[in-house]
DNA sequence: CTTGACTCTGTAGTATAGTACAGGGTTTAC
DNA sequence: GTAAACCCTGTACTATACTACAGAGTCAAG
C-alpha cells in the first residue's frame, strides 16, 4: 500500500509543500509516481519524515540530517567511511548531551534555591543567576 | 577591566557584526560606552557569549536563549513565573537528552555490528540501516 | 601629525528553512 | 458529468540569523 502526499503530511504533521522541499533537497528519495504523476510513497516514508523533525529539533541542519541518512546509501567509501561518518555524529551527539545535562543542572540548582526559600523572602533565583557560570 | 567589541570577538570566536546583532536581539545587555562611542564591555561578556553559542548549537533559536537568559533579570513575575518558565526548559532540556541519547544508541549499535563483521564480507551498517527504525 | 587599525550607525545582501500562491491537471462523490 | 478536494510545477515571498559594505569618526605608533 503507497499513501499520497497528503496522507503523510497530515501524518506527520508537516505541510506538504515542506515534504516536496525535503525532497528536493534529497532528505527523502523521489517516491514513485502514479500514472498522473502524483507521488506515492511507502508507509514508512512517514518515519523517514520524522527522523528529520526530530533530527532538526536537536539543532541538526538539514545538510547534517542529509548526511546522516546518507550512511543508509552512501557505500563509495566503503564501511571505514561509513563507520566513521557515523563515529562522528556520535561524538557530536556526545558533546551535546554533555552540554545539555550541565545545563539542565544549573537550571536545576536554581529551582531548588528557590523550594527551599523563607515563605516571606525575596526570590532567591533571580540573585543566583546573578552569579552562575553561564558558560 | 573592560574589552572593545574587537577584543570580545576574538575572544569568543564572533564577528564584531554578530554582537552588535545580538545586542540589538537583547541577548547581551547594552554596554557601558567611552566618551567617544566606544562600547566597553565587561570581561565576562565573553561568558555571556559563549553561552549564547552553546545554546544555538544546541537547536535553540535566538527568541528561546533570550528567555533563557530573561530568567535572570525578569522578576515582575515574581519568583513562582521565574520557577516555571525555569522548568520548562528543563522539561525541554531533557526531552532533547532522550532523543539524543537513543539516537546515539542506534548509531552505537551500527558501528557495532560493522566491527564485529567478517573481514571478508559486506560493510553490515549499511544493511543495517536499510531495516532500522528512524523513528 | 599622519597613517593604519579600529570603531560607529545604518542599510543591504546572503543562507537556511520553509510557506504561499498561480495556473493548471486529476479523482472522487454525488 | 460536474463540483469539491486533491495533486502538479514553478516562482515568489517570509523569518531567522547572520554578513558585508558605506561613509564617517577615533586611537595609537612612529
Amino acid at each position: 500500500m503507497t499513501i499520497t502526499i497528503g496522507e503523510l503530511a497530515s501524518r506527520t504533521g508537516v505541510g506538504i509543500e515542506t515534504i516536496r522541499f525535503y525532497e528536493k533537497k534529497g532528505l527523502i528519495p523521489d517516491p514513485e509516481r502514479s500514472h498522473s504523476g502524483y507521488r506515492q510513497y511507502p508507509e514508512d516514508a512517514v518515519r523517514r519524515i520524522r527522523f528529520v523533525l526530530h533530527a532538526k529539533d536537536l539543532g541538526f541542519s538539514l545538510a547534517e540530517i542529509g548526511e546522516l541518512l546518507s550512511l543508509r546509501v552512501d557505500s563509495r567509501g566503503g564501511c571505514a567511511s561509513v563507520k566513521e561518518k557515523a563515529q562522528k555524529k556520535i561524538d557530536d551527539m556526545e558533546q551535546r548531551i554533555e552540554i545539555l545535562t550541565a545545563m539542565r543542572a544549573r537550571l536545576s540548582r536554581l529551582i531548588g534555591s528557590c523550594e527551599a526559600r523563607e515563605p516571606t523572602s525575596e526570590c532567591p533565583i533571580l540573585e543566583v543567576l546573578e552569579n552562575v557560570a553561564w558558560n
